[in-house]
DNA sequence: AGGATCACGCACG
DNA sequence: CACGTACGTGATCAAG
């Protein structure tokens, strides 16, 4: 979307009366004790200190503090450098002195500190031994609670919301192969860069947070969800998860004698060598040297060679069937078997992910480096990677997933009798929704039937229309848009929630899941066909995929909640949108699996019973 | 030459 | 061309 400076017209800033102006700001370096003790005194007796750690790697489990800086006014900040090594380097006060007389306000619950992102700086304290409390507020989640489509980098906010404009990274550091580590850029540089973080993380939070304060349900989501999220996060983050490296290793070699074979046949086959992972030269083969038939093509023009397309032409000819094969196994190697044991946390010997948690516009979480939330599981092949998720010696590794969240989400909030009515009674929902659609009972729905429902069921989510739900299908669109008119005569309840959302979307320029989070639809009034049919699809799934966001951040912060009252030793080690797995000790192993899905079933009361499904194993795959 | 970005494909819920 | 993500490889762009 837009970043222009057009795009801000009408933000707070520019519409409020009381905008500050930044005349001039005063930082300070500090490089002696008597200008720390100053600071010092001036943090202990701040109501609110915005805090930033300057560091020598983006990857927040192995990051080193390099400096520090604080700011309790706007427009005001200090520096510490402490482990700057450029050539002409002042004398720096020396890090661990600086960090135990830190510390005691640091962990000091009582003492309030906010941050720009605060669970990369909790982690970096953390390596340095510190646990640091009273964390009171974030300016990334703020504005991701209340603008979630929008972007939430720092530079970004300050623009956005104080038109103020700091010095970028990489206008400290350079970029790209240029760029040099943060300890090699010159103290007074940092020392403006670091100082502006934390007086504009401070400038932006004053502008923000009464405006969650103004919105009591967001200011709810903010402080219920969002926050407590983030503190769980960072403890799953550092959790991290054992990996058996041997047996990936093995997988990987495995794979790649497969791979190899099977690209001489696909040569063969062609009649000459090509590179099988690209799509280009797969096209040139297939449709210029073959002839075989264009099935579609992709947005540029180009003939698609992709699965649906391969699948098709598999049913007359041998070569595209060894291309799939070949993509399964490239996938499960390059992407799974191949980089996670690199992955592997020299330090900790396990795998640390990162949650992003402002970076999908429901309220999801995303996973990345490495994405820990599409390990494979539909396929035989793919789940033997979920294998080497394993349990140390005494442990079990025990996962915990909602059931049919998304639909009975949708029976909530349409309250459709029959939907609910299905919940209520314990149904195989699709078996019921098969039952309805095709008018028989429900011991006589075929398994056809039942494929059938699944599909459209699933489409429901995801505010299908009659054409993608007959090409789903591969039937017609007046036989798909029969099949709707259908569910809809049975399911009335649904049909006036996905009418009175898309207007309530075109009406506000936004929906809301059951607890309030706000979703914005930027594109719901666009002139643009396909973009305003885009979103009025996203609006219909918004507030399921949302509301099931919800719950399981609800979850995440009730479980460890419990864990930590309980003194258990088990640790919360990975979300996968509606599942939580747990690293479990055998003595812990029963009160997990009948408290975990309790607690999972009654974070919150909808009109449809919530029921969360429990498995255990040595490793992740046994464990479902 | 090679870093940045796009295109495509595909893993998950 | 169903909603939401992350990321691998190959192809292309275009600065100096």
């Amino acid at each position: 979307f837009d970043q222009g400076a057009s795009d801000d017209m009408g933000d707070d800033a520019q519409a409020s009366p009381e905008t500050v102006t930044v005349a001039a700001t005063q930082y300070d370096t500090v490089l002696d004790w008597p200008t720390f003790d100053r600071w010092l005194a001036r943090l202990q007796a701040a109501e609110l200190v915005a805090f930033d750690t300057e560091t020598d790697s983006l990857d927040a489990m192995q990051a080193r503090i390099v400096g520090l800086s604080f700011s309790d006014q706007v427009g005001e900040a200090c520096y510490i450098p402490l482990r700057h090594e450029v050539v002409d380097a002042p004398v720096q006060l020396p890090l661990d002195e600086v960090l135990a007389r830190l510390k005691p306000w640091l962990e000091d619950a009582s003492r309030p500190k906010l941050g720009q992102h605060i669970k990369y700086d909790t982690h970096v304290l953390a390596n340095h031994g510190i646990a640091i409390r009273g964390y009171a507020h974030d300016t990334m989640l703020e504005s991701y609670v209340l603008e979630a489509h929008r972007k939430h980098n720092l530079g970004d906010l300050a623009q956005r919301h104080v038109h103020r404009s700091g010095l970028s990274y990489e206008d400290v550091a350079g970029k790209g192969a240029q760029q040099i580590p943060f300890a090699q850029v010159a103290v007074d540089k940092a020392a403006q860069y670091s100082c502006e973080d934390s007086d504009l993380t401070l400038h932006v939070h004053q502008t923000l947070w009464p405006r969650l304060q103004a919105e009591p349900a967001l200011r709810d989501i903010y402080e219920r969800f969002e926050l407590p999220t983030s503190r769980v996060l960072q403890r799953i983050e550092r959790n991290g998860v054992l990996i058996d490296k041997a047996l990936l290793q093995q997988q990987s070699h495995e794979l790649g004698q497969r791979i190899v074979a099977l690209e001489h046949e696909a040569h063969a086959l062609a009649g000459q060598p090509f590179n099988l992972g690209s799509p280009k030269q797969i096209g040139e083969i297939l449709f210029n040297q073959l002839k075989l038939p264009i099935v579609k093509k992709t947005a540029t023009g180009a003939p698609s060679t992709n699965e649906e397309v391969l699948e098709k032409l598999a049913e007359d000819y041998p070569l595209p069937a060894r291309i799939l094969e070949y993509r399964g196994m490239a996938k499960l190697k390059s992407t799974y078997t191949d980089k996670l044991p690199l992955m592997i946390n020299p330090a900790t010997g396990r795998v640390h992910t990162n949650y992003a948690q402002a970076v999908a516009v429901t309220g999801r979480l995303s996973s990345n480096e490495p994405n820990l939330q599409n390990i494979p599981v539909r396929t035989a092949e793919g789940r033997r990677i979920r294998e080497a998720f394993i349990a140390p010696p005494g442990h079990v590794i025990v996962s915990a997933d909602y059931s049919q969240i998304e639909l009975r989400i949708m029976a909530h909030i349409s309250q459709d009798e029959n939907l609910l009515r299905a919940f209520d009674q314990g149904l195989d929902v699709h078996r019921a929704t098969a039952s309805e659609i095709f008018g028989v009972s429900p011991d006589e729905v075929s398994s056809e039937q039942r494929r059938y429902a699944k599909v459209i069921n699933f489409g429901l989510i995801y505010g299908m229309s009659a054409f993608g739900l007959a090409s789903n299908l591969g039937i017609e669109r007046s036989a798909a848009a029969a099949y709707i008119d259908r569910y809809f005569m049975r399911y009335p309840g649904v049909k006036r929630y996905m009418d009175e959302t898309r207007a309530q979307a075109k009406a506000q320029g936004y929906v809301e899941t059951v607890f309030g989070r706000r979703l914005w639809l930027p594109e719901i009034n666009s002139p643009n066909g396909p973009s305003r049919a885009g979103a009025e699809r996203a609006a219909i799934n918004a507030p399921m995929q949302g509301t099931a966001a919800d719950l399981i951040k609800l979850s995440m912060v009730a479980v460890q909640d419990a864990l930590d009252a309980q003194g258990k030793a088990t640790l919360m080690i990975m979300q996968v949108h509606d599942e939580l797995v747990f690293q479990v000790p055998e003595a812990e192993r029963d009160w997990v699996k009948t408290e975990v899905p309790r607690i999972m079933a009654s974070v919150a009361d909808l009109r449809v019973p919530l029921l969360a499904e429990v498995g255990e194993g040595l490793n992740w795959e046994a464990a479902h």
